[in-house]
RNA sequence: GGGCGAAUUCCCGAGUGGCCAAAGGGGGCAGACUGUAAAUCUGCUAGCGAUGCUUUCGAUGGUUCAAAUCCAUCUUCGCCCA
C-alpha cells in the first residue's frame, strides 16, 4: 500500500496507492467537508490547481443529505464526480468543534444537530458505517479531539477511551469491508494519535495504537489552541513512534510554515481550512507573504496576486478585480482566491516533494519559510 | 399664491431640553480564522497636545444654568389645495 521512496534527513517522500489512484506524499489534502470544496470549486477544477486527495466530513454528510441516500446514489466519489481519493474524517473534530452541543459517553457522543437541534448519536460502530456508505477511500478512526489545554486529568481519560474507540473502528471496518454490498470494500483505516500536549500519554498512545496494524496513522489534537513550539516539541517526541512504513498525517494543520516544519519532522499528509476560508475571507498566499485582497492599496494594483504562480486565478485576473469582485461580494471573488490558495498549498507540496528526491529538502525549506514570512504585502 | 410636513455625523435613519460626539443599519478602514455550525466573527469610523478639550444635528438670531431637541426668520426639498 504505502511505499517510503526516500528520507532526506526526517523529511520522507512516499506513495500511497489506493484503488482511486496513487497519492504522492508529503500531500496536502484539499478540504470539501460538506462534499465540496467552499467557494465553488468543483472537481473539475481539481485538475488545474494540482488536488491529489479531498477531504470531506463524515458528520457534515451524515447530518445532510444522509449518508445511505449518498450509498443508494453509488457513493460520495460518484456523486462529487471525484475522480481522486477522498479521505473522510470522522466526527471526532465536531466532538471538539461542537462542544456545546454535546455529550461524550463511552458507547459514543451525543450530538444536538447544528441544523435543526435534533438528536444524533454517533460512536465507532456509526462512524465507520457512515463512512463505509460514503465509501470514502480513507476512513478516519472515531476519536475524541480534546481542547489542547485541557489538563492531565482530562487527557489521560480521554485518550484510553479514543484507545478503546479505535478498536471498535477497526473491528467494524473490517465487517463492513467483507460486505458485498460495500461501495468501497477496501476502504482503508487511519488511527489518530491523542494525548495533548503531554508528550508521556502521547508516545505510550503512539506505542498502543501502532501494534493496531492500521494503514496509516494521524496525529490529532493539535492546532486546537497550542503555541507553535508546544505543536512542534509533540511532533518532535511522538512521529518516532508511529510506524514508519506507514504514512503520518498531522491533522487539520496547517500555515504553509507549519507543513514545511512538520514534514521536516517526517509527516506526509496535511490538511487545513485556511486556504479555502482564508481565501473565502480575500487572505491570499503568496511567495511574497500573505496578503489580505481586501486591503485598501490593492484597488489600482492591476498585478496578478503572484507574479510567479500558475495558477488559473493569476494567469488571467488583477489584484484590483479581484478586490472589486470581493468588495461587490461576487461569488467569483471567493472562487478565484479560494483556487489561488489551494494551488499555492498544492504546488509547495509539489516542491517539497521534488527537494526531498533532491535530497535538498533543509535548503528547500529555509528559502521557502524567508520568502513566505516577508511582510511586504 | 395658500396649507401642511421634512432637513441629524460618508449614506439611510433613531433621538424631541441635561445620561448626546449623538442608537441601529449600510458603507468605509483594519484585524482574526489551523481534522469548516465560518461568503463568518471582532474592532475602529468628527478633530485634537486626548480619563480632557474643540467643532458638529440645513442657515442665522434668540430663550435657558444647559438646545439636535423650544421660539423667530430665512433656505432647500416633499405632499396637498388653488
Amino acid at each position: 500500500m504505502y511505499k517510503l521512496l526516500k528520507k532526506d534527513g526526517s523529511a520522507r517522500r512516499g506513495r500511497l496507492n489506493t484503488v482511486h489512484g496513487g497519492i504522492e506524499t508529503p500531500v496536502f489534502m484539499n478540504v470539501a467537508t460538506a462534499g465540496a470544496i467552499k467557494g465553488a470549486v468543483s472537481c473539475d477544477d481539481l485538475e488545474t490547481i494540482n488536488t491529489q486527495v479531498v477531504l470531506s466530513n463524515t458528520y457534515h454528510l451524515h447530518v445532510r443529505t444522509g449518508d445511505k441516500l449518498i450509498k443508494e446514489l453509488g457513493g460520495l466519489h460518484r456523486l462529487m464526480n471525484c475522480k481522486r481519493p477522498i479521505l473522510t474524517d470522522s466526527g471526532g473534530f465536531q466532538v471538539f468543534s461542537l462542544a456545546s452541543l454535546r455529550k461524550i459517553k463511552e458507547e459514543g457522543v451525543y450530538f444536538r444537530s447544528h441544523i435543526d437541534g435534533h438528536k444524533i448519536f454517533m460512536g465507532p460502530e456509526e462512524s465507520m458505517n457512515i463512512q463505509s456508505n460514503l465509501g470514502s477511500t480513507i476512513a478516519m478512526a472515531f476519536d475524541e479531539c480534546p481542547p489542547a489545554l485541557a489538563d492531565r486529568a482530562y487527557i489521560k481519560p480521554s485518550v484510553d477511551r479514543t484507545t478503546r474507540w479505535l478498536l471498535r473502528c477497526k473491528n467494524e471496518i473490517t465487517r463492513l469491508n467483507s460486505l458485498d454490498t460495500t461501495v468501497n470494500p477496501n476502504q482503508l483505516l487511519f488511527g489518530i494519535n491523542q494525548g495533548g500536549i503531554f508528550n508521556d500519554i502521547r508516545i505510550e498512545h503512539a506505542k498502543t495504537i501502532s501494534e493496531f496494524e492500521l494503514d496509516g496513522y494521524a496525529v490529532g489534537g493539535l492546532a486546537v489552541g497550542e503555541s507553535h513550539e508546544q505543536m512542534y516539541d509533540v511532533l518532535d517526541n511522538v512521529v518516532p513512534y508511529l510506524p514508519q512504513n506507514k504514512p503520518i498525517y498531522l491533522m487539520g494543520v496547517g500555515t504553509p510554515s507549519n507543513i514545511l516544519e512538520a514534514v521536516d519532522r517526517g509527516v506526509d499528509f496535511f490538511d487545513c481550512v485556511y486556504p479555502s476560508r482564508n481565501g473565502r475571507h480575500g487572505q491570499v498566499y503568496t511567495n511574497a507573504g500573505k496578503m489580505n485582497l481586501l486591503n485598501e492599496k490593492f484597488a489600482k494594483d492591476m498585478r496578478p496576486i503572484d507574479e510567479v504562480c500558475t495558477c488559473p486565478t493569476c494567469r488571467s485576473y488583477s489584484r484590483a478585480y479581484i478586490r472589486h469582485l470581493l468588495k461587490a461580494k461576487e461569488m467569483l471573488g471567493l472562487r478565484l482566491c479560494v483556487l489561488h490558495n489551494l494551488h499555492f498549498y498544492n504546488e509547495m507540496m509539489t516542491e517539497i516533494r521534488t527537494a526531498i528526491d533532491a535530497g535538498n529538502f533543509k535548503e528547500y525549506k529555509r528559502k521557502k519559510l524567508e520568502k513566505i514570512n516577508m511582510k511586504s504585502c
